[in-house]
DNA sequence: CTGTGTGCAAATGGTTTGCAAAAAC
DNA sequence: GTTTTTGCAAACCATTTGCACACAG
């Protein structure tokens, strides 16, 4: 048996320190979200597990991956379509999004000098940052022309 | 009589020309808007401009404030607490938010070299960019201690 | 008058919740 | 066997829409 990914291994402690049960749903959920990069919704997700066991219903990723938020393995985000989105966090760099008003394709950045500035302006106004995200709105590359 | 603010006659303009008509509710809902400062949802909205006229309904302040930020006066905000909060833009400096994850209150900023960064990493992804927004989540001043 | 604007109630759509049955331990 | 988890359906809640009536031009 290979050994479990280390996603698997960070799921399994954050469920045991708080009570919770591995059960096969959260593992087959972990295991589709974690194949699978993008920014994705729980239709998306629904959709792709349910290719391993279709009785996995809604509600069940819906508070799974609350689960696999609070465990620090995903990251919601808003690209403002109306749902919530997920992506990875785990071994990924933090980083912001650009979004195409026009394709609704979304790019990910980052830039070391922003985020310095961002905590500079906020430890100058008292403030203590926890997170942040910045959403650049606009065309891309095959949208402007 | 005293000369319209300048926001009714951005407001005035922008109804000409897109063939709508100047209705006092329109006008009502321009005027509570204008005269409070802050981040405002449609119900506070509401609240206060019933006190003008109590028949005016939740409906027409949704269609107006679409028609208010249409026109350049009003921007949506988004502070996470599950509803659309609008704010003043005419002669507003655009500015950032910094949110309070523990009392929930919203503090502006802004910060040119922020601003000048966001533009130039866009334009070396080949983005045009159109607009932005940045929050920065974490504890105020008063939350810290 | 003619056509736009409005209020109401109902629909929408993503998300959450109550509860009985199923699964984990 | 006891307790947590799950699926389903119903509830939620901010927002949108259909429609008959009210109002602006």
């Amino acid at each position: 048996m290979p050994p479990a990914s280390p996603e698997k291994q960070v799921f399994t402690k954050y469920l045991e320190e708080n009570g919770l049960r591995q059960t096969r749903h959260r593992m087959l959920i972990l295991d589709s979200f974690i194949a699978n990069e993008g920014h994705r919704s729980i239709e998306d997700i629904h959709d792709n597990v349910r290719k391993a066991d279709s009785r996995i219903g809604y509600t069940t990723i819906y508070r799974t991956m609350k689960l696999l938020s609070d465990a620090g393995l995903a990251r919601e985000v808003d690209l403002g379509d109306g749902m919530t989105r997920y992506e990875h966090l785990y071994n990924h760099k933090h980083h912001d999004h650009m979004i195409c008003t026009e394709c609704g394709r979304s790019i990910e950045f980052f830039n070391a000098q922003i985020e310095a500035l961002q905590d500079a302006a906020s430890e100058k106004l008292g403030f203590r940052v926890q997170d942040h995200r910045l959403q650049i709105y606009g065309l891309c590359g095959s949208c402007r022309s």
